[in-house]
RNA sequence: CGGGACGUGGCUCAGCCUGGUAGAGCGCUUGGUUUGGGACCAAGAUGUCGCAGGUUCAAAUCCUGUCGUCCCGACCA
């Protein structure tokens, strides 16, 4: 490929609505172009990255087992009925008319249509187990699209879905996707590391997120040091605070004291109250699914909404309104409490940490009042005690009790154990061994294709601009004859390497631009070719050709031996990411 | 959805406060000189100042609305 015959619009300053680095080289290495917000043209070189990761993907897909497919991003709105997430789904569901009025769904995901293909093709054990995928484009009505193909409204995503005729044999289809996955991150070049994920409304214990730690990710991964343990901080647990829960009791009853204005936990533990903040329990009011529950933290805990879903099984939840807290309990935000006045139909739900606690302060359901002498068990109906508060750093691992550390990551792909959930509600049954109807057990296995792209660019890039691994790299060679006037010697060894190279099966560029050197050298860094070929009048002259790697010192090398030292240096980079 | 900022040539931005001829750098075109790290000189082209109203003799500038973009938030009462 020459150069003048590509489109690889580079840019020397960043547009101003990037804010990211990954974000930023997309657009000045010429990789894509907005559209709008969340809608990206992919231009040649960002197509040809993009094409190598799908192209590492379907490599692992099928020597996984998996099978490729292509299912419609159109969709009708029924299936998603049938399934229930026409609702549960509902704030990122696009929705479209057609001519007659009719409406239809763009996917943002395939559970429906794969589990309406398997309810009406699957019908025996013997079928299974069948992992089907497909690299499709997924549409999400985002709130907000940002970063670039980070989060967008339109994306590209390999799904895969399997299906097994037991529990047993979906583990294994399971095992095998996220040994799939952990091959994939590698051979990308990127650093990915499995992570336990919060399983949702769905349940169950098998999720594994695939993250990519970076400062700009949009999640909290928790993780020890040396022991292994990583959860993303939705689901993360620890032994518990750092700080012990008061467990002494300091009175015989609850005792109504005056705490004018004080609406915060920092207020309630500033000078006159002096209240710690550990000794503080914390009354939210949230409304989920419809309906209000009480939520007890302690006062230096925040709730992990994530897990409060989980636990309650709800699709939907948020904080009440100060007059919803107004109406139920009497009191508005900042003196609520659990101890009187909260009405029958009111669940109750507190977290682990405060079992036992005495002696503590909390709201009295009267504005401008507190309660202290408060023993949780004693003085508080308490429906369920539950794991809902959000695990800080330095707390102990629930598996060696080292200190936790937390970290940002960026999510590029999702295991997951869905069960029967789908197959059940779909109707996707089988005759089993024995005789028996059963639903499908299934699994469902996600990779963001556009993510991970990014993902790579924000964990390969220097101040020069971007360095591709082997793998990904739109072109491995990048071959810039100094000067390329037309039948020059510089210019006719750069065209004779360039398909050498080509029938050895490496594609590289060919930079026959009519530019200085500068800007040619600039523009390869930028782009991130892994390996320049330099080619002058000055290493002409001495018989030599210049290779550059993209990260590494320049090497002169006999025009002569330049092929071989090409191959072996774009072989061994490409085997050192072969797992 | 809440808060904030910003919309001026292809890109980055100045001008707006204090209304009065629309600017710079990069990019682009032409000619010349250059040619190993984003060249230099000269001459040029490119704008209904996001859009719609309003105020005014006069609006990029002030006011209102609207659309778009980016950032923060949408757990800690």
């Amino acid at each position: 490929m020459r150069w003048s015959q590509s489109f690889i619009p580079t840019l020397k300053e960043s547009p101003a609505d990037a804010e990211i680095a990954s974000h930023k080289l997309l657009l000045r290495a010429g990789l894509v172009r907005k559209l709008s917000g969340g809608l990206y043209t992919f231009l040649p070189m960002g197509l040809r990255a993009l094409r190598k990761i799908e192209g590492i993907i379907r490599e692992e897909m099928d020597r996984a087992g998996a099978t490729e497919v292509l299912m419609p991003a159109l969709q009708p709105p029924d299936i998603w009925q049938q399934s229930g997430r026409y609702e549960s789904a509902r704030d990122v569901l696009f929705k479209v008319k057609d001519s007659v009025g009719r409406e239809w769904v763009l996917g943002p995901t395939h559970e429906e249509v794969i589990t309406h293909l398997a309810a009406s093709e699957i019908s025996s054990y013997r079928q299974m187990p069948r992992t089907f995928y497909q690299v499709q484009t997924k549409f999400r009505d985002e709130i907000r699209p940002r970063f670039g193909l980070m989060r967008a409204k339109e994306f590209i995503m390999k799904d895969a879905y399997s299906f097994d005729a037991s529990d047993a044999g979906a583990m294994a289809s399971y095992q095998k996707m996220y040994d799939a996955y952990t091959r994939i991150f590698a051979r990308c070049g990127l650093k990915a590391f499995p992570v336990e994920a919060d399983t949702g409304v769905i349940g169950g214990s098998h999720s594994h997120e695939f993250m990519v730690p970076a400062a700009t990710g949009e999640n909290d991964v928790a993780y020890g040091e040396s022991d292994g343990y990583a959860a993303n901080i939705e689901k993360a647990t620890s032994a518990g605070p750092v700080l012990p829960t008061p467990s002494a009791s300091t009175g015989p009853a609850p005792e109504k004291f005056p705490t004018p204005g004080v609406v915060t936990i920092d207020e309630l533990a500033a000078p006159p109250h002096g209240v710690e903040p550990a000794r503080q329990v914390k009354t939210l009011v949230y409304v989920a699914d419809s309906q209000p529950v009480l939520v007890l933290l302690r006062g230096d805990d925040t709730l992990n909404e994530a897990k409060l879903m989980a636990r309650l099984g709800a699709t939907h939840a948020r904080p009440a309104t100060p007059d919803e807290c107004s109406s139920w309990l009497g009191a508005r935000p900042g003196s609520l409490g659990a101890v009187s006045g909260v009405p029958a139909k009111v669940v109750i739900l507190a977290d682990e940490t405060l079992r036992r606690a005495m002696g503590m302060v909390t709201g009295a359901n009267e504005d401008g009042f507190h309660l202290r002498h408060v023993d949780v068990e004693r003085d508080i109906r308490v429906s369920r005690w539950l794991d809902l508060r959000t695990v800080k750093a330095g707390e102990a691992s629930i598996r060696s009790g080292e200190p936790l550390r937390i970290r940002r990551a960026i999510e590029v792909g999702h295991v997951f154990k869905l069960g029967t959930k789908y197959s059940e509600k779909m109707n996707a049954t089988f005759l089993a061994e024995d005789g028996q109807r059963r639903p499908c057990v299934m699994g469902c296995y996600g990779i963001g294709v556009t993510r991970t792209l990014q993902a790579v660019i924000e964990q390969c890039h220097d101040d020069n601009g971007i360095s591709w691994p082997v793998s990904v790299a739109p072109f491995v060679v990048c071959i810039t004859p100094l000067n390329a006037a037309p039948g020059g010697p510089t210019l006719s060894l750069a065209e004779r390497l360039h398909d050498e190279l080509a029938a050895a099966g490496i594609e590289a560029i060919l930079d026959d631009r009519d530019e200085r050197p500068g800007v040619k050298f600039k523009d390869s860094e930028l782009v991130g070719f892994p390996l320049r070929v330099g080619i002058g009048e000055k290493s002409l002259a001495a018989g030599e050709v210049e290779l550059k790697p993209r990260n590494g010192p320049m090497l002169k090398v006999p025009i002569d031996q330049a092929l071989d030292r090409i191959l072996a240096w774009v072989r061994e980079h490409e085997a050192a990411l072969n797992p």
